[in-house]
DNA sequence: TATTGCCCTGACTATCTGGTCAGCTTTCAC
DNA sequence: GTGAAAGCTGACCAGATAGTCAGGGCAATA
């Protein structure tokens, strides 16, 4: 039984899970305005009513599939060690943000809608929890600029710059593939995005003496 | 006399450019989908029979709004000498675009949206004309690097790092606001992020051998 | 004054959309 | 087997939405 004492079968479970990802599709490529409950139900491969069974209206539906989105955002932000090297702490958060745009580029779409339109949808909880996160961040950065350990550097610039740069190659999925000549980036296209992007950073903090090959 | 053969009366222009502006607001805030005909109306003090009278459906008044947005465009996108010093056209570069987007954030989010959409409604004109000016800005800095002018770097990178982050601060307005706590940014917040941008550009570019106090 | 043609609008409509519901089928505990 | 609850669906509906149109106003020209 689940918490409102409906039996859970894994049919019921499966049909939710599919109408989720259906709906999934749906928001990412046409917002929450754009999305239509009757394509939802046909690419799921039932009739809108069932669709309408597990989730009582289209807002409940686009809230469930933001849930998972914040989850995944929620996991990622992994708390930050003041002790640890500047260098490495850097470079473990570029390369987090670089493979979380890989492997869920619909929900950093999705993601990116929301804060596009103001975040009407998004939970306090999560406007405060990511606050909080670059803030702490900020601060460490401000530290060791303090202890001389990096350049002087607005930490919360140096912050967006990575934010919306990773952001911006799921984002403008469309704009980077003109740009590159290609109908998807690969795998590889990615671990130089990420090589490149740890190199820069470094670079701006002065943690790169010695000019790498890129 | 229009191109159309009707008379060009100050009262109908201004008619015309009333509903234009409340279009621009109408898509901005909602997106293509999320407009709707009836609020254009209102918000611009006419009936709606009058918004279509200048413009025959949505899509062609959405059409007319995008075409402003892309002369804009087009009329910042300077072409580059490749004589010029490298820090001053990368300065020059990032300081167009943070202008670009503080005095036309409204065109920006739109251009954003229409980007984000995978830009359907966008000419074919303007992708080739993107793309065509990132890649000789790329040709450039590759020169620059051949001629051990400015540190190794993708120039592609390099480019996505100026305009996601440039991009982000129109785009994201509200998660912006939200870590900074403010009600909105104002011009001198716009001159330290470009002041900020300019000098990791540099850093990133080895430009930059005594670092300059942010 | 009469004519012409842009400018404008209230009232209307076809269509689409999210959502409802009565009633059917399936599953499962006993 | 049987009762009950969950799972499911076709048919339907109310409201919203883009778009239409007949006709009135009005300024300029003849």
């Amino acid at each position: 039984m689940d918490s409102r004492g409906r039996r859970i079968t894994t049919l019921g479970n499966h049909r939710r899970e599919q109408i989720l990802r259906s709906a999934e599709k749906e928001f990412e490529q046409l917002g929450f305005a754009g999305a239509r409950m009757q394509r939802i139900a046909d690419n799921a491969g039932v009739p809108k009513s069932n669709v309408h069974y597990y989730f009582a209206s289209k807002e409940a539906l686009y809230d469930a599939v933001l849930s998972n989105v914040v989850d995944l955002w929620n996991a990622a932000l992994a708390p930050i060690d003041p002790e640890a090297d500047p260098a490495s702490v850097l470079e473990d958060y570029v390369r987090m943000k670089v493979e979380l745009t890989r492997r869920y580029p619909a929900a950093t779409r999705i993601f990116a809608r929301e804060v596009l339109n103001g975040w009407p949808f998004l939970s306090e909880r999560l406007k405060r929890e990511t606050r909080e996160w670059a803030e702490a961040l900020a601060a460490d950065i401000e530290t060791w600029i303090r202890q001389e350990r990096i350049l002087p550097v607005d930490p919360r610039h140096l912050i967006f710059v990575i934010w919306a740069t990773t952001q911006h190659y799921a984002e403008s999925d469309a704009q980077v593939r003109s740009i590159y000549r290609k109908r998807r980036l690969s795998r590889a296209d990615h671990d130089r995005l990420a090589d490149s992007l740890v190199s820069m950073v470094h670079r701006i903090c002065g943690l790169e003496p010695t000019p790498a090959p890129v």
